[in-house]
DNA sequence: GTGGTCTAGACCACC
DNA sequence: GTGGTCTAGACCACC
């Protein structure tokens, strides 16, 4: 029933007041919500994740056990972690997280001083970046 | 000459694991590059800061020294923090502010599945949301 | 590699009206400026240089982040503090505070009243002695 | 008996962490030691001396007082302050905090890695400049 | 009133 | 263990 684990492309950025485990937490909380991770998908395990982000492995329980408290994943002793949430049933939460991240994202750009022409500009100048990032996996 | 302290509505937000000082400074650090706050400002007493936003004056010491060692604003003690603008630094501290925040946001709506054009038809539509709010400035 | 923290002798003079945190600051740098901090050297953490003075640890960290500031050192958080050497930067620093410790020094005689003679008669006397002491090491 | 006030060249750097009053203090004591200020010259008033040096007068009471407390000035009530040491009764004082300050300025010199040739060379580089600038009295 | 230094100590993130 | 954030509050320097 459930299926290998599949591959994250998670960044740390250590000089953000962020926490590296909130970093972490989203990230894998952004990847159930968009449905790259399914239901039944099982979870790099914890050591191998540590040891992929360089991180302690103390770090990476936290991530889980909150995720677990959530709702987003659960675990099965001896076999690892799972995702508990099938995404078809939450495109509303997935929504309304999108629409609150535009929201204050733009509502900063125009207290900045930017008008909706230049802020459509900077969009189409980074999205093309941000997927080339992901698609050449170095590292 | 400076002028009279003007009033921010600064908002803190002790569910996020953005540290209270992290918040305050970004806060005014966005009202100086938008040109909110101008040369010569004076800023809101550390004291009467502290009482408003209610921290700890400690927070707020850290705050004011660390805009201070970024060349945002400068101590007279006995007398206050005010405003310093370089006309250089700030067009491009905007500007490179702007484009880190353009990038995080499509980074995070990218991660959630949105593509391109479902971000630009957001954004669409916030905006005027955001644009009319400021008009009708309650409080 | 990092190397194991070194034992610096720092006394702190509670008469004066340097602050604490000065003086600590002074005297680290000038163990950094010396070379007897070397890069990668590891500084005494935090709560131990806190106790072994007798300050507050709040001091020490201040300390701390303003010699971080300066480019002396950085921090490894969960891990502690360390030299960084800036081979361009030290130097110049040295010569610089070598220059102002003179100045300030030679200001000082002359506000006393002597002369440039007096001055490195005087100097001639103290040189051997506080060579020698330096030879014996007491402690 | 009482002579007039001489002028005084006191600098102050608000940027060192020493503060004003002490900086003002030393200097009128230095002033004394090394007879530039003579037993019953009568001291720059109050409130000319903080108008000179831009302090608050609140500034040169605490020195006045403080110096007072020290046995080196005395006040007349309704006429002024006057010097109370005859300097000629305290070579030994100016003596000692002469070779005190040679001293810690060898030690800190030789800390920091330089050989008594090149501190008599920044010594004789340095002298001529502290002169000048105390003859042309601008500002 | 203003900023600056410092203490005593709690609690968190990370190793 | 390490550093980082934050509180509550005293006391000083200076306006």
């Amino acid at each position: 029933m459930e299926k290998q684990n599949k591959v994250l492309n998670i960044k740390i950025d250590t000089k953000t007041a962020l926490p590296t485990y909130e970093q972490i937490k989203q990230a894998l909380k952004f990847a159930i919500l968009s449905g790259r991770l399914e239901e039944g998908d099982q979870l790099t395990s914890l050591r191998e994740l540590a040891l992929k982000l360089k991180v302690n492995p103390n770090t990476i329980i936290k991530v889980y056990y909150q995720l677990e408290v959530e709702g987003y994943i659960y675990s099965r002793p001896g076999a690892g972690y799972f995702v508990k949430l099938d995404h078809q049933k939450i495109p509303k939460d997935k929504c309304t997280l999108f629409k609150d991240m535009t929201k204050e994202y733009v509502f900063k750009a125009h207290q900045l001083g930017y008008e909706i022409d230049e802020i459509h500009k900077q969009i189409s100048e980074a999205f093309p970046e941000i997927v080339t990032k992901k698609t050449n996996k170095d590292k």
